[in-house]
DNA sequence: TAAACTGGTTTCATTATTTGAAACTTAGTT
DNA sequence: AACTAAGTTTCAAATAATGAAACCAGTTTA
């Protein structure tokens, strides 16, 4: 039903995203007990994955963990699909005007993905925060790209929240979130009003193409204890400066060299 | 044979790396010209790769690039499976004390790839670099790996280096290679001496396992204006402790919470 | 010492999926 | 209106995936 399903490679990569899922190098037996298939199809796709280097095999331990192959291929998946490349001098300049963390996040199935941090007092380094995931529905800026999802794809996205509870702020239902979504649809921008982490809150405005395809978000962070909403609001116009320049790059960008061969 | 070809998954697979080496959105022509399959069939690969989210679709432009679910499940590698997280530390504290730039790196097929990068002096943002390739037979750390890969492994490898004469340094020949692993064998550590780009140096030495097993290699790099050989050498007992030290960290790691049930 | 177990690997007839030539559909030319 | 290029769908034949069961170490238990 809901996104898996694909025939073999499906499966083969919804095993991958199990081994994944483990933070740590599993034995057969332990992906064999969460696993939907009998012991030989598992040990089929596991053989695969590891011949494909999509999985890497400690034979020491008999242990399986996710491959090197899929740091390469991730590689040119931030290079070339992501915004983070292209992005990223004008990211430096807004952290750097505003002295505040900035996020720039995409939406992938209904989650967050971090493509890329800046945070201007100690620059943490990169890998451990690109590519992690968060919830869509209690952040500033999965908020702010669902506010500008077309109606067919944000039902679906709505329903996968999980809507856990984690402060007071926090949205639980489905009806408040769709709410709260409009009023950032109509004021270009959204908050993060200590909805994830309690005394940690942000702005966040979406980066669009010309056609208001959802590309991204971008974000400033700060705290309660630093200063509040209105003053991160104050920052909306230097942000939207910065979101409008990274939907240009993105609109030059594709294509650098198009062939011009036949 | 080498490398590739289980089934329907390997072949999807493969697809993905051909798009991902493109190094921007492509079309399905574009894709189909490079393609041994024919067009329903690359069709319905990369229909599937997409409903997978491991390609990402611009409909805007009707092309296809690599998807962000790769991002997620690098992270995931890159923290389970390379030795990078549970490094950090180490390679902190050698880059700080060489005061040089150390790379961290593991073999994957027949190249190698930067895990990990610390600059002592400008500290470049890691994605950039974490997940980058590189060629084995004229970089320090892939003569480091190969040096201690068992004979069955090394074999196919040595066949797989391009031999590329980037500078008058560089092996161009399986035997002047496999000499020279002989050398760092015996040594414990290798050089790179300009063989890659002129005027860049480095020492390297492996990251093995107490059964021998190689894990990846450790460099320090620095250039002809700044030192020589003889200077980096001197190095070799420092970058020792550290390798050793890692080493000791990845056996000690895995499982640090293996469940006791049933 | 044997018998039972655990964790992993292989077999093989059955079943379901993949395959790809060709036909079709747009959208853009001439 | 006829032609082309690029992308999408069909469908019978060919191929690959499936999984129950048998097998093969090592380990533990009796």
């Amino acid at each position: 039903m809901a996104g898996s399903g694909d025939g073999t490679v499906g499966k083969a990569l919804e095993v991958l995203d199990q081994v994944a899922s483990f933070a740590r190098p599993v034995r057969f037996s332990e992906l064999l007990e969460t696993s939907p298939y009998p012991k030989a199809t598992l040990y089929r796709f596991v053989q695969t994955l590891t011949n494909q280097r999509m999985l890497s095999y400690d034979p020491d331990r008999g242990t399986y963990a996710p491959g090197v192959r899929l740091v390469r291929l991730a590689h040119a998946a931030w290079q070339t699909a992501s915004l983070a490349p292209l992005a990223r001098a004008q990211i430096d300049q807004l952290s750097a005007d505003v002295g505040e963390t900035v996020h720039l996040a995409q939406l992938d199935h209904a989650q967050v993905i971090y493509v890329d941090k800046r945070n201007a007092a100690n620059p943490v380094p990169m890998f451990s925060q690109a590519g992690k995931v968060g919830p869509a529905y209690c952040t500033g800026v999965g908020k702010a790209m669902m506010a500008y999802l077309p109606d067919a794809e944000l039902g679906p996205v709505l329903e996968q929240q999980s809507y856990h509870r984690f402060t007071d702020t926090t949205h639980t239902s489905v009806d408040s979130l769709r709410n709260e979504l409009n009023d950032i649809r109509s004021n270009g921008y959204g908050f993060d009003r200590e909805e994830h982490e309690p005394g940690i809150i942000c702005v966040a405005l979406p980066i669009l193409t010309e056609t208001g395809r959802v590309l991204g978000a971008l974000s400033v962070t700060s705290t309660t204890a630093r200063t509040n909403l209105a003053g991160l609001e104050s920052l909306v116009p230097r942000i939207k400066t910065t979101a409008q320049a990274i939907s240009q790059e993105a609109s030059n960008w594709h294509f650098p060299a198009a062939a011009t061969n036949t």
